[in-house]
DNA sequence: CCTAAATGTGAAACCGATTGCAAAAATGAA
DNA sequence: TTCATTTTTGCAATCGGTTTCACATTTAGG
């Protein structure tokens, strides 16, 4: 079945708009490239082609001449994780502002995927890596993934955050020290003295974090330390579910509880409200990453924000401002912000 | 500052393999290519030199050589729904079996944007696009948009999902049809005959469809039709919990409500709770899309499950197929499958 | 009016692969 | 051994830009 009418019409290029414009090459290319200087007529000229033809200079050419692709390639975890998904857009947005594309791809916790979308960057010659989660957030980092690493940031700048140790990647954190303090001080002043964490592996460096900066924080309250209050876990619903579960039969039933993040309360509190408690008047319960689901559950979530777009903007910056040669500096923080509502508020909870 | 350590090392070549090995560069890239007949002595030389280097070719410089990169562009409304989140995930696993890479980009629903997406998918000389939402699912189609997704159809095959007329595009379509045909017999064999429908536009195709089929289908069950169990709005949780909230001012409050989505079913949901009503006792709930929500919420939701591993696959592999010159039906369905959880069986809400 | 400095322009090399073509080498048959 | 094949191989062109460099043309200054 042959289409005749349907012949691929072959992409102009920029010879095509210098012989119709009685120009060189080159002449076409500064005016694409702008600085340089063209007598006003012939760009005109020449710009009346571009418009004429819908004429797109080949990124392919030009990344081939000046040895890198403008596209910066981000590798998460999961984007169907809303965290990751929030990252990714502002990332888009910022690194669109900056004139860059980015190219998403997700390990799914696969090392040997991690490893392989490494080899797509390299074949693809972005211009900077960005990542999140995954591998760059153990706290025992796997040593072929370093030397990978290593080896990618002798060519172009790697932008993490999380720890990944042995590497010269920039870092750019969320301050989740200063995160725990405000979900601390929220529910410490409120009267909480009875305060459990729910979720997260401490051999991921974030979880460990939030756990080293609880202990500190009740110390300096002078309140007792509950190993029984810290239940492991992993970073979904069900982990949050089975980690209340444990928590109601503790001699003493904590009155607050601290999710790894939004998922994980979500399974706290449907625990909760299983067993007949009432949040947040029983126990109150408080998340982070305020993700969409923080306002899509009853009662509404406290939860510590990320401040997305700044994050993006931030791993964005890092890596263009490296990429051009600017300094910046090797580890950056973000300061979250404490969303509250009505799950540890009740005078609130009347929405 | 300046790091004479961490001199940027030149990314190694073809020549650079070929002299080591010598041969010539030709003889490298038929090693690379693999087809080509090459003496297995040399093959093996210069295999070894490929690993010992870590060489991979610049994917750069073969698009340019055969004028299209090995990139499919997606583009979607925005990833952080995670009905087009799934897709994505999908759609790159696809690719990735098909030696492709994906390159996502989100409208964010602003058909400006679409339009410079659509540009820069042209500098990048994608092999193919893949559209979902936006502009693509509007009942009427904005005609500077088909004029470029036209000429954009003239260089490389466009699948998209969603009706866009006056366009050569491909079509992979949920069978939505067959999704309202499984909800509405579901809920009628459980005895319900006052059904709602909450939440959607009626200019998006998709929604306007369903709606069709569930006038038909009364029609069929010799329902009668009643207007005001038709609540438009938008997608969200807070389109079905206004929904729901006019829904309960009927004088026969109906015994089933179907949401646009998830989320918005997940507004219906909890204005039911809110005014003392029992899900599914006094009024069931189901959703489309069955999103990790789906399975969050209390009670579990029973949704439409639009199998996105086989969605994803049919949008790449006609994309790829479509590249590569194969032959591919303009327009192919994807069957949907319900979901039955408690949010409308009783006798399973005790999980 | 003549030179010096500033500006405008094109030819050609280059980026790193693929590929058609022809030469060279290996193979086989006579 | 020789000639006809078949298999391997390398040369050189091509893809579509950018960049350098040298030359041409203005413009300005004395």
């Amino acid at each position: 079945m042959d289409t005749p009418s349907v012949m691929k019409a072959r992409n102009i290029t920029i010879y095509d708009i210098a012989r119709e414009a009685g120009v060189s090459a080159a002449t076409v290319s500064r005016v694409l490239t702008n600085n340089a200087n063209v007598r006003p007529e012939k760009r005109q000229k020449v710009q009346a082609l571009i418009e004429k033809y819908n004429f797109k200079p080949n990124a392919l050419a030009k990344g081939l001449s000046d040895t890198r692709s403008k596209i910066i390639g981000i590798m998460v975890a999961d984007v169907r994780n809303p965290f990751y998904a929030e990252i990714f857009v502002a990332c888009e947005l910022a690194a669109e502002s900056a004139g860059y594309t980015v190219l998403l791809c997700n390990s799914l916790g696969e090392t040997s995927r991690e490893q392989k979308q490494l080899e797509l960057f390299h074949e693809q010659r972005i211009s900077a890596m960005i990542q999140l989660g995954g591998r760059v957030d153990d706290l025992v980092s796997d040593a072929d993934y370093v030397e990978a690493v290593n080896q990618l940031t002798n060519n172009i700048p790697v932008v993490v955050s999380g720890k990944l140790d042995g590497t010269l990647c920039y870092q750019v954190e969320i301050d989740s020290m200063k995160a725990m303090d405000l979900l601390m001080e929220h529910l410490i002043d409120l009267g909480h003295r009875r305060i459990a964490l729910a979720g997260g592996r401490l051999d991921v460096s974030s979880s460990f974090q939030k756990l080293q900066r609880y202990k500190q924080i009740l110390k300096n309250y002078r309140i007792d330390f509950r190993p029984e209050y810290v239940i492991e876990g992993g970073y979904d619903y069900q982990a949050g579910h089975e980690a209340m579960e444990r928590l109601l039969k503790c001699d003493e039933i904590p009155t607050a509880v601290i999710a790894i993040n939004d998922y994980t309360a979500l399974g706290v509190m449907n625990s909760i409200q299983e067993h007949g408690y009432r949040i947040p008047q029983d126990i109150a319960v408080a998340g982070y990453d305020n993700t969409q689901i923080a306002t899509l559950v009853h009662p509404h979530l406290t939860s510590i924000d990320y401040q997305y777009e700044t994050f993006g903007k931030m791993l964005v910056g890092t890596a263009v401002t490296a990429v051009e040669g600017g300094e910046v500096s090797r580890i950056q923080l973000v300061t979250p912000k404490l969303m509250i509502r009505a799950s540890t508020m009740p005078e609130e909870s009347a929405d």
